[in-house]
DNA sequence: TCTGAATATGCTTAACCAAATATATATGTC
DNA sequence: GACATATATATTTGGTTAAGCATATTCAGA
């Protein structure tokens, strides 16, 4: 994944918001839906070019798929969601965003939870 | 200019590669047909978008048209062109520009040469 | 009229999206 | 336990728009 891609990734609207919240931790596709409003099929068209592009990993749990970052991101990719998540402090958007994320569910517990529960997503 | 436009700018190679080389100081159309080795039709649009999302300034100087980066940039491209400048450190691609950018012209003699004299650029 | 640079034109390909369809796991029912 | 059904997600299809590029043309200043 160069420099290149990562910043082809960043380039749109929807998978910039998708990139920002996973920099907060694993979220099941149903969790994108409600929290940015967009319908399902634009979801996974967007996931399925980050995916193609190896900037997100998957594991599915019963009938949810989690979607994560990379667990070894290159230095590149570090840097950039550093980077990202500065400059999204200050941006209305993705601070509405994060508190959707919230709303939706207890931010921290929630990563143990899918991970080890296999119950209740969305 | 909010941070998608940053990543729009940012997602084309030939474009990211001007970018790259504007940190290091203000340069002519014929520089970057010079050093990237693209047709300067190519080089020429992709000034105007970038021009068109005020990522670049320019002034003319006799026969050159000199561009460079917003004096004063937005706090996320400053950020971003920061990282930019960081990652590409380890590029190799990048590392050849800045070669040849040296080789074209002694760079930081270049800055105070293009603004003030009226001769000579390419 | 020459040079540096911008714009126009036409073409090919990829991005993006919505609507429809497909797949895989889960759950309920007989 | 077999079978229908529901839920979560992926993929396909078709259409529209924009990106990217090369060739040709135009424009502005020297």
């Amino acid at each position: 994944m160069d420099l290149i891609e990562i910043y082809q990734c960043f380039c749109d609207a929807t998978r910039l918001r998708i990139i920002h919240l996973l920099t907060k931790g694993p979220l099941c596709v149903c969790h994108f839906q409600d929290i940015l409003e967009v319908p399902q099929t634009k979801v996974s068209q967007h996931l399925a070019y980050l995916r193609k592009k190896k900037m997100v990993e998957t594991t599915r749990h019963g009938q949810w798929i989690i979607y994560s970052l990379p667990t070894k991101p290159t230095v590149e990719l570090e840097n950039n969601l550093k980077c990202l998540q500065d400059c999204a402090q200050t941006d209305k958007r993705f601070r509405a965003d994060i508190k959707r994320l919230s709303a939706v569910r207890g931010e921290s517990e929630w990563v143990a939870d899918a991970m080890k529960q296999k119950q209740a997503c969305c």
